[in-house]
DNA sequence: GCATCATTCATCCTTTTCGGTGAATTATGT
DNA sequence: ACATAATTCACCGAAAAGGATGAATGATGC
């Protein structure tokens, strides 16, 4: 039992992204629509193994199917790119405030000390 | 046998991201360090279980320990962060660049067409 | 010495992923 | 009718991931 997290959508996004073949099936589409046989010739794996991938990469919304014909038209969906780029700008961020917020009470520390700053007195170990 | 491709490092920060529980696991840690013990009691998950998501965690370089006396110090590492989200966007815009081709070819086709435009001419079947 | 933090190793379990095969099926193009 | 495109189903197998447990080890704090 694997625990969902509340955004379900990032997960499959991530999942799918995660698996070096799906992320190179994905920039083939990005540069061109394909059928599902195309990918798998120049691939070169079974047609069964892209059917699967092309199932979680459909599941994650990052590849649109269209029947055209007995020709399945696959195409590439950015959209869900942008939660799994928000998310990572995220971390990076509110690390990078966190730098901030420590600069800002060592600016501020600096400031009060302005009567004589008692520099190296950080890290004291038994004083 | 599973393909290795020319970058590691982008499947290991992927791989490691891909999971929700790590994905907490990091969140928790940007906000701020923590002993891997805290980890394990936020999470209520073995000791033994957290030491395996941090191991991959550290593999992708996206955590970095510090041991300091018994205790091993956990912190969160976001430059991985900048090569998955460079992919990322690459898809993003070379996706948009393509769209901004087939506009522009559009556009050059309806300068070109100036003189009486044959419109439907397009996927003719058998004319 | 003893408790604590953390790792590692050895198991075990279940589930998933990734790959393949083979056969059946549906729909379509020719 | 026949070949092609693609799916699905039923398998198989290997590997990895996630979780747990238990025991051992090492380093450290008290």
């Amino acid at each position: 039992m694997r625990y969902e997290g509340p955004s379900a959508d990032l997960d499959r996004t991530l999942m799918a992204l995660a698996d070096p073949i799906r992320r190179r099936i994905l920039q083939r589409l990005a540069a061109s629509e394909a059928r599902v046989t195309d990918v798998a010739a120049e691939f070169s794996i079974s047609l069964n193994s892209v059917s699967k991938h092309i199932r979680l990469l459909e599941r994650a919304r990052l590849i649109e199917r269209n029947v055209s014909g007995r020709d399945h038209i696959l195409r590439f969906r950015p959209e869900p790119l942008s939660e799994a780029q928000q998310w990572i700008a995220a971390q990076q961020s509110f690390w990078a405030s966190r730098l901030q917020a420590i600069d800002d009470l060592l600016t501020a520390e600096d400031a009060t000390s302005e009567i004589r700053p008692p520099k190296e007195k950080k890290r004291v170990r038994k004083a």
